[in-house]
DNA sequence: ATTCCACAGGAAACAGTGGTCC
DNA sequence: GGACCACTGTTTCCTGTGGAAT
């Protein structure tokens, strides 16, 4: 007796195994896999190549500035680079070794040191060599540096430090008055053997005037500029990775087009394209629809949004989640009044309010996340105050904050 | 021209946590 | 076991702001 199948889980998971499912390659529809399928950016890994040439020649190659906005390709260019490079040194003899951190996610200097001392080999745990081992905590600064240093040197390895977003750590060392990158620049004034080389990435251009002028001086030896990709490159890179994840007609045109030109509004970034291209791709799937249109392509933009709103406001701790909750109650409502409302709140779910200092802070905070908006308004007498509303639906607010208990009883 | 209000937001201090070092 | 380190989250204190009211 043969059954038709009718529920949609059971189409797209009787699709996928019979190899019937929409997407040939899921892979090539994440930007940051598939380096390979970076296009336009010769000029570019040439640049980069030839500063970090000495390093085949045994010698300490530049340390190098890469600029780019999200999604020029930055990262999987010099990942490129280094592996090419990686395979021309000889096993043993005097190794390279990449070790890549985000100075956005690690949020202390501590913790960025550690990143990098544990790629090069440090341990977690305790060894018999007490300088190979790196706590996560309880060390000064200056020791963690010690260690790396020493471990560089112990296996005579050529590390090369790859920073991305290294105006966040300009920022760390702007508030903590600890200038590490000075000391990076400088490491190889201290090493005997092996050495270390800095390569920082940034999206924003005007990032060096924050720093210490002798760090300015020895890491802009080299600069690579990555420009934004146009329309049309955009296009290219979109048609490649099309080639590869779809059989051929899956995607039409108009497709194509819409998502290039959204990526591209937003200045050029091939990894919008992309991720705009896959969600698409798994709304058509979704819907059992045989080819990717323009309307699958808007409901993906409409999609993403949706789930950065809903990552953002799940990611708040319960103070500011019951500020929005506070925002959300007025069309617009002033700090002070936000405050008052907050506390009225607090009191409902029996927690202690924090002060209005920190309030204005967390608002500012949340402000910049663009889950409310605020305009200064100034009203004489009245004194200067913001104004501030949600602007994002209140039932999405509602719908991510109903699991958590202790907001239930004032949703 | 001066005063006033309701904040914004910087700086410094503090409490607490989780760790190392000697 | 006490000194020390890094870090987070917070409080306290303070100065600056700008248009209406006086």
């Amino acid at each position: 007796m043969s059954t038709t199948v009718t529920d949609p889980i059971d189409r797209l998971l009787d699709a996928a195994q019979s190899g019937k499912s929409l997407i040939k390659n899921r892979d090539v529809l994440h930007f940051t896999h598939i380096p390979d399928l970076i296009l336009h950016r010769d000029p570019e890994q040439e640049q980069l190549t030839q500063s970090l040439i000495p390093i085949l020649m045994n010698s300490r190659p530049s340390n190098l500035l890469v600029y780019g906005k999200t999604g020029t390709g930055k990262t999987l260019v010099i990942q490129k680079v280094l592996s090419k490079i990686q395979k021309r040194v000889e096993e043993g003899s005097f190794p390279i070794k990449l070790a890549y951190t985000n100075a956005k996610q690690e949020t202390t200097l501590y913790g960025l040191l550690v990143s990098f001392g544990r790629q090069l080999g440090l341990s977690g745990q305790k060894t018999n060599d007490e300088k190979m081992w790196l706590p996560s905590t309880g060390l000064s600064i200056s020791e963690v540096f010690n260690r790396i240093l020493y471990v560089i040197s112990k296996h005579e390895t050529n590390a090369v430090f790859v920073i991305d977003e290294i105006d966040y750590l300009a920022e760390l060392i702007q508030k903590t008055g600890k200038d590490v990158l000075y000391q990076i620049t400088r490491a190889n004034e201290r090493l005997e053997t092996g050495s270390l080389t800095l390569i920082g990435v940034s999206n924003d251009l005007t990032f060096k005037e924050r720093l210490d002028p002798r760090v300015i001086s020895s890491l802009s030896e080299e600069e690579v500029v990555f420009t934004n990709y146009n329309l049309n490159q955009i296009k290219q890179i979109l048609n490649a990775r099309i080639q590869v994840a779809f059989s051929e007609g899956i995607v039409e045109d108009a497709a194509l087009n819409l998502c290039s030109a959204m990526a591209s509004r937003e200045s050029g970034d091939a990894r919008r394209a992309i991720d705009l291209l896959r969600v698409a791709a798994e709304i058509a799937e979704r819907t059992q629809s045989a080819k990717i249109n323009e309307e699958h392509v808007r409901k993906a933009s409409q999609k993403i949004e949706e789930n950065k709103e809903i990552v953002a406001l799940k990611s708040y701790p319960l103070h500011e989640k019951l500020l929005i909750l506070a925002v959300m109650k007025s069309s617009e409502i002033s700090t002070g009044e936000t405050y008052m409302t907050y506390k009225a709140l607090c009191k409902e779910i029996r927690q202690k309010e924090l002060t209005q200092r920190r309030v204005t802070q967390m608002l500012s905070e949340i402000e910049m996340s663009g889950i409310i908006s605020g305009r200064i308004v100034h009203q004489g007498t009245h004194g200067n105050t913001k104004k501030f509303k949600i602007t994002i639906s209140p039932d999405i607010i509602k719908e991510t904050f109903k699991d958590e208990l202790a907001l239930q009883d004032i949703l």
